[in-house]
DNA sequence: TCATACCTGACTAAAATGGTCAAGTTTAGT
DNA sequence: ACTAAACTTGACCATTTTAGTCAGGTATGA
């Protein structure tokens, strides 16, 4: 399982982004002054983000980058998935004779484990970052 | 956020230890066996979950280890608590002057991370060693 | 007294994390 | 045409965490 600073800093942007791109592309320069993430590894965030077709960039002078979806369409598990956070709580081994194979023999614990899953991922099938940006808004800007 | 083999093996173990010691202490070298955890680690977690009053030792031949509790109320949280599973997802980091240290500015995500966090252990201060023994009974030992 | 089993702490290889650095390419504005 | 802003790509790396192993104990029932 993980859910790392990756993670939050990609919702982190994100939720930076929705919030000012509606005139124009927003810059990572900017995002990084305002949310205290190195530029450098907003890069590597917004490269995974843009190949899962979350963000779409502007190139050259005064680009940057807008969201391609309405921020009701994007969810947290597409974006914690953009990043890869997995949210796989523990991995049976596929050759161990004990324990856990996936078919027949099922180790004693993994049907909690799927339990675990869905219900984390219920949660973020949930929010969207609509969600997040009117909750930043509530609890005043 | 973690939750990592360390936490799944302590719950295996459990299960293993709350549906083997009606009778005698179990000893790791059996629990070992059955898991397929080595003896080695299985002493670590155990340290733990001893000082955390989940299971008692009987030292000496024929010795081993017997829970100290009812299964009914020995809780998955408690059970992942003790072997240092925390769930925390992501620290604000205290000294950064963005972002979030706490207290007046929360961050842009700080709500939803506090979100997450209740719904997660809520799901493990649901659930008991019993429940998870009763299920494995019921998907056919 | 000896075999079994718990107990403790040091140690470690491998992976993950959380980045940085360098060397580009693209394009708006002048 | 030039230049600066901004995206793009990929290599690199220090630190921490993970998932153990190993060695050398101590306690006790038979």
């Amino acid at each position: 399982m993980k859910l790392t600073s990756k993670g939050r800093y990609a919702v982190m942007a994100l939720v930076d982004l929705a919030r000012f791109d509606n005139i124009n592309p927003v810059s990572l320069r900017d995002i990084s002054l305002r949310q205290g993430i190195s530029i450098d590894y907003l890069e590597q965030i917004f490269s995974k983000l843009k190949k899962n077709n979350i963000v779409k960039s502007v190139r050259g002078n005064q680009g940057g980058y807008v969201l391609s979806k309405n921020p009701n369409d994007i969810k947290l598990t597409n974006i914690f998935h953009a990043v890869d956070e997995k949210v796989k709580t523990v991995q049976c081994k596929k050759d161990s004779k004990k324990g856990c194979n996936g078919k027949a023999t099922k180790c004693i614990t993994h049907n909690l484990w799927d339990e675990l899953e869905n219900h984390i991922n219920s949660f973020f099938e949930k929010k969207s970052l609509e969600d997040l940006v009117q909750n930043k808004k509530e609890s005043r800007l």
